[in-house]
RNA sequence: GGCUCUAUCGUCUAUCGGCUAGGACACAUCCUUCUCAAGGAUGGAAGGCGGGUUCGACUCCCGCUAGAGUCACCA
């Protein structure tokens, strides 16, 4: 049997991290069994479905690189509803029902872009499926036997009219002609299964797997949602967040491998996934924990692939200021891709960060080439950084200018005059800042021009 | 409220009756170091409560409690 698994939006709201979660464990359960995984929106509600969402969604997908061949519209399979709600019409298994009074509903779903108040405009004569009233049982693939008497559900309403199926009646429909195999989907489906279930005899279709999946939750232990905040998966694009370090963190929410492994690449994903290993309780969303693994991610990168995408996040600032060249950027990357977390920090190292001063002399006051302990006069420090400069002049021509070799230039001097009255001077006149990285590194970024020039300034703040 | 589900460190989790309860994130301390970051080491930190079953329960059963979800002519 090949697998089939679905994901079915309604394009109501952007592809949130939820969402993303459960596509995420459709896809990888699909992709393990070699099976496929087709993308569906649900589509009917035509007040609350918007096409900027679909797009959204769709977008979102493609960015995690869950890309779906098959996509279908609700919305336009309306014919192949009817024909099922004309059978069970005939077959008196279904009925229309006069409405005798015009129900009000009032939206309390945070979630729900909608304005709260909507008022539904009803139609008088509904169609309803015969419930014979009975316990379904059903095996979960997560809890287990799961049984709900559908007794109180009453002659359910199933479409709006011969043309307006509800959400229920289209899902089961679709699910039969579309061969899905296994629903794998958000835990409060658990509700909507009994009712589906009792759809899927009412037109003779035959019973797929089910799995419900725990929640993703917020800090306070509710159901993610966007007063939680960044809830949206393209936030965290637009963060720097790497589209394989998101799956690899939405993955292990809710599963483990079973071991201690924690970074998975995209294939290592699909080749442990397993649905016996999915958790049956909620698991609270952490930024925190996403960051790191977005580094960890970041670490294993190529510095060629890191280097494309840190040119999309240099901001303006940066690439307008006088020492601007893409060669000290490239020389900059190795340390920079040490110490971020996520792409934005690119951006945000932009005015007066870490970032400006490699690009263009430091502003600092004189006071902070002197070093914290052990004060030394400013003559003595002048002196080393002249020192300093003639070592390095002094490296030779046929070596470049690294952090190995003017360490090994200037090592030894240091060592003997006390390192931090000459490296600390000599960080600060590279960088103008009290944090900075080395001044081996920096001065390999900024090239032997620039560290020299800016030795000689420090040298004239120093006497003047 | 009815119904359904869930319950191990602050968070994500391991354990499928033998536990000195393991790992990761975060946190703290120390080391490394001119500063920062990184790295290394160490540490604090958990089985909701009460009954059973058992030689032995975090693990199985029951009750309670707590939390979540769900009860539409939305999906």
């Amino acid at each position: 049997m090949k697998i089939v698994t679905r994901f079915p939006p309604s394009p109501t709201g952007p592809l949130h991290i939820g969402s993303a979660r459960t596509a995420l464990f459709n896809y990888l359960f699909a992709q393990n069994g070699g099976g496929k995984m087709i993308l569906r929106f649900e589509d009917t509600d035509k007040t609350r479905s918007k096409k900027e969402f679909e797009e959204d969604i769709f977008e979102g997908l493609n960015w995690l690189g869950m890309n779906c061949s098959e996509v279908f519209h609700q919305s336009e399979r309306i014919l192949v509803y009817r024909k099922y709600l004309e059978k069970l019409l005939a077959e008196e298994k279904a009925y229309y029902s006069d409405e005798s009074k015009v129900t009000e509903f009032k939206s309390e779903n945070d979630d729900s872009e909608d304005p709260s108040e909507t008022l539904i405009d009803a139609p008088l004569r509904v169609i309803r499926l015969k419930n014979l009233k009975k316990v379904i049982i059903f095996n979960d693939i997560v809890r287990g036997e799961i049984s709900i008497d559908t007794t109180e559900l009453g002659d359910f309403i199933i479409a709006r009219s011969i043309e307006e199926p509800l959400y229920h009646f289209a899902v089961v429909v679709d699910d039969f002609e579309m061969e899905a195999t296994h629903i794998i989907r958000g835990e409060d489906g658990i509700y909507n299964t009994p009712r589906q279930i009792l759809i899927q005899e009412a037109i003779g279709a035959p019973r797929p797997s089910y799995c419900h999946i725990p929640f993703v939750l917020g800090e306070d232990k509710s159901k993610l949602s966007k007063r939680h905040g960044a809830v949206s998966v393209n936030e965290y694009k637009m963060m720097g967040i790497l589209p394989d370090a998101f799956l690899n963190y939405l993955a292990l929410l809710g599963w483990n491998p079973g071991t201690t492994k924690e970074i998975f690449t995209r294939e290592e994903l699909i080749k442990e996934f397993s649905l016996s290993k999915i958790q049956k309780s909620g698991a609270v969303f952490s930024i925190e924990k996403l960051r790191w693994i977005n580094r960890e991610h970041l670490k294993k990168m190529s510095l060629a692939d890191f280097k494309k995408l840190t040119l999309n996040y240099i901001p303006k600032e940066i690439t307008s200021l006088p020492e601007w060249s893409e060669d000290r950027l490239t020389r900059l990357l190795p340390d920079l891709k040490e110490r971020i977390y996520v792409l934005k920090e690119i951006s945000d190292l932009g005015n007066g960060g870490d970032l400006s001063y490699i690009f263009d002399k430091p502003q600092y006051k004189t006071e902070l080439l002197l070093p914290k302990k052990n004060k030394s006069n400013k003559n003595i420090l002048s002196t080393h950084l002249e020192k300093v400069i003639n070592l390095i002049e002094k490296i030779d021509a046929s070596k470049t200018i690294n952090k190995d070799t003017v360490k090994e230039a200037i090592w030894d001097y240091a060592n003997e005059k006390g390192r931090g009255d000459v490296l600390w001077p000599m960080r600060v006149a590279l960088s103008g800042k009290e944090k900075s990285p080395d001044p081996f590194t920096l001065s390999e970024i900024l090239g032997k021009e620039a560290t020299l020039s800016r030795l000689q300034n420090a040298i004239s703040l120093l006497k003047g």
